[in-house]
DNA sequence: TTGACATGCGAACATTTGTTTGATACATAC
DNA sequence: GTATGTATCAAACAAATGTTCGCATGTCAA
């Protein structure tokens, strides 16, 4: 007893990816050993070389097999809405926000979600590239289609493209520069909260996607 | 001749500074040596040393002396506004938008200056006391202030602070993940582009004000 | 039992890291 | 001249880094 057997494959490289992944999202990539990583994982410094052939590939595996997973998850509610049909741009809107912000992953992981790739969006690295085509591409495509349904077929492309891009670094934001958040509004990030802010991004990007040029 | 002295105070101090603010904001704070500083400087490692005491120093210094200045500049355009006074809450969005992404700055700085902060952001570091201390509370109320003087008395001020939070996420964004929005846009960061990104976010956050509830 | 193979583990490797020391040059003031 | 303080630079330091090697241990098939 006391050994827990629920995952059979691999353990000890499941354990360094688990704590990999959440040294690489707290610290970054530079400032984490590997001593650190396999002391975390309960094992020792070799572990490292011979599950994974180098520290670089460790990093990169954590974004294979962990980030891209997650990332899929968080598109699922959107992609059922696809399904599904019948949709307003409002139910668009409001269903990517709530994935990105109180979806089907944890509060854990959407910390560390939006930090392992917040850390990577200034440069074209390789992990970039992966991100862009398995998860941005992709979701960028199918929000587009899903407006294009259901917004007047005049819509600018454009400004879709726009609004897209300010939705990505508004939860973004939300999710990993919390410390600001909560400074600035001097609040907990609780359900309540979480529920307030979808509603505010919902409500703003909404403004956008129809356009109220006021002027 | 040849020799440039039109920098008189400790030239090599100075130097040292601009090199690595350029080379943490490209890399972060782990990767970057020592020794790549000093070369790049065109001195030798022992002067990090003699002028700052240690990395870390030099770190802090990089945003003590260049950091902060630079957040001043960019929050000019908006204490002006508010000196001569008779503005629309149009107006304060606008220049708000366009200070962060076609300010007083170079490209060059505005880009160091969003990669910069944009690292710190995540954690609560001393780094990011300085920063929330010097330039981003100081900048919310100013905001807070302005907007409340040509909006109506009955705004909500929780509504207020996420406008300024949302305003905040997309000029960061536009500013340090380029290589996303290039590739989304498929355009180039030309002047035009930019006079377009600031339409878009100004807009986006009026209608965030003034708050048109769909529902 | 034997052999082959996967995994675990300790020790050592060569580099690279930030930091310190001591010597040197060069000003300016006494 | 002498003394003092500032700045530069080479060399060395101890510590930490990623990587590699060799051996032990276990498992499963022949």
């Amino acid at each position: 007893m006391s050994q827990e057997h629920t995952k059979q494959a691999d353990p000890t490289r499941e354990r360094l990816l688990d704590e990999a992944e959440r040294l690489f999202a707290e610290k970054g990539y530079d400032a984490v050993s590997l001593r650190e990583i396999t002391a975390a994982a309960g094992t020792h410094l070799a572990a490292v070389n011979y599950h994974f052939s180098s520290k670089e590939n460790l990093y990169l595996e954590v974004f294979r097999q962990r980030w891209v997973d997650r990332a899929r998850k968080i598109q699922a509610p959107l992609r059922e809405l696809a399904k599904r049909g019948n949709y307003t741009p409002e139910d668009v809107v409001r269903t990517m926000a709530r994935a990105f912000l109180a979806g089907p992953l944890t509060d854990q992981e959407r910390v560390r979600h939006s930090q392992l790739i917040s850390r990577e969006m200034g440069q074209q690295s390789i992990v970039f590239k992966l991100i862009s085509q398995e998860a941005m591409k992709p979701f960028i495509e199918l929000s587009m289609d899903m407006w294009q349904c259901c917004l007047p077929q005049e819509t600018d492309m454009e400004r879709l493209k726009l609004v897209m891009l300010s939705i990505f670094s508004q939860v973004l934001y939300f999710n990993f520069a919390r410390p600001v958040v909560t400074m600035t509004m001097d609040r907990e990030y609780d359900k309540e909260f979480v529920d307030q802010i979808v509603e505010h991004i919902t409500q703003f990007a909404l403004s956008g996607l129809n356009g109220d040029k006021g002027k």
